[in-house]
DNA sequence: ATCGTTTACTTGCTTTGTTAAGTAAATCAC
DNA sequence: GTGATTTACTTAACAAAGCAAGTAAACGAT
């Protein structure tokens, strides 16, 4: 006999506790952005670029957590922008590379600072151990699962 | 002399973290939403209701991690598809008190088993520990802090 | 009682998310 | 090397998110 499945306390529902934890992390990064007129979705894609190098757009798109639809279109608006270029793989007519222009490192720079104080507060306040501790466990639940990991912001 | 603020390694920036996670929670989770074609938004303003009981839609909206006005226009649909109800606070004429029917219920304890299933997997997978600490980290973070978390899906 | 403020939504508009096609350049099978 | 597939986007169309205003009901102070 089973007995009926029950659902778990939304606080104990990882998706949910995930998007609430967010909420709360972006809550402050959201003001600074607003200030500087980028939305997240920029931002994240000015970070990755950075991080990683010049990108094709399905690699950037996976790393950003974005669908592709929604990459092109944000691809279009950032290169007019001038926040990033884009051109052609040499070795392959099917991809394009996408590349930071220094106008977008400037972007990123512009901000370092205030993000930076923004993580310094959120480590103040939840402990550097515990936050280490949290990021840790992220990583590991993440890793291994690239493939199809597909997109929300 | 201050050096110039460095930005994290995006897999240790802790917005970008979660959300990564989030996709990979997600994946099977929306291919069980989709098969019986409620969204994943509509699914937790379910759950909130169900386990908080009646609300008014302001708290409903920072439960479920919701902005006012797509809850708004949600619950319109949701109420003409039978899965919630709307009656005007007694007491304060400006709120409305949001109340699950059983037909609302139905589609939780449809969805139950598999939401199960799909817990057990990833606790198999991740390790009953580490899953339970992670739960308990992100809990502790989102501690406090409601009042002024906004949204976003 | 009246004016200003706060609270609780609702509406309008633009940007993103999502799904489904569509296109063009590789790659593979033979 | 020709046809079928696969890969890497792009386009289109519609729902949902997010921000800015707008409305209406409480509340607060005078």
């Amino acid at each position: 006999m089973d007995q009926p499945a029950r659902l778990r306390r939304t606080d104990r529902s990882l998706p949910i506790a995930l998007l609430r934890a967010r909420e709360v992390v972006m809550a402050p990064i959201r003001v600074m952005l607003a200030e500087s007129g980028i939305s997240e979705q920029k931002w994240r894609v000015l970070r990755v670029l950075t991080e990683s190098g010049p990108l094709e757009q399905t690699a950037l798109a996976e790393r950003a957590c974005l669908l592709l639809p929604s990459l092109t279109r944000m691809l279009r608006a950032m290169e007019q922008e001038g926040l990033v270029g884009r051109a052609p793989d040499p070795g392959d007519g099917r991809k394009s590379i996408v590349t930071v222009t220094a106008r977008g490192r400037r972007v990123l720079s512009d901000h370092a600072e205030a993000s930076a104080a923004i993580f310094a507060d959120l480590e103040a306040r939840f402990g550097e151990e515990r936050l280490e501790e949290l990021l840790d466990l992220l990583e590991a639940l993440t890793e291994g699962e690239d493939s199809k990991a597909q997109s929300r912001t």
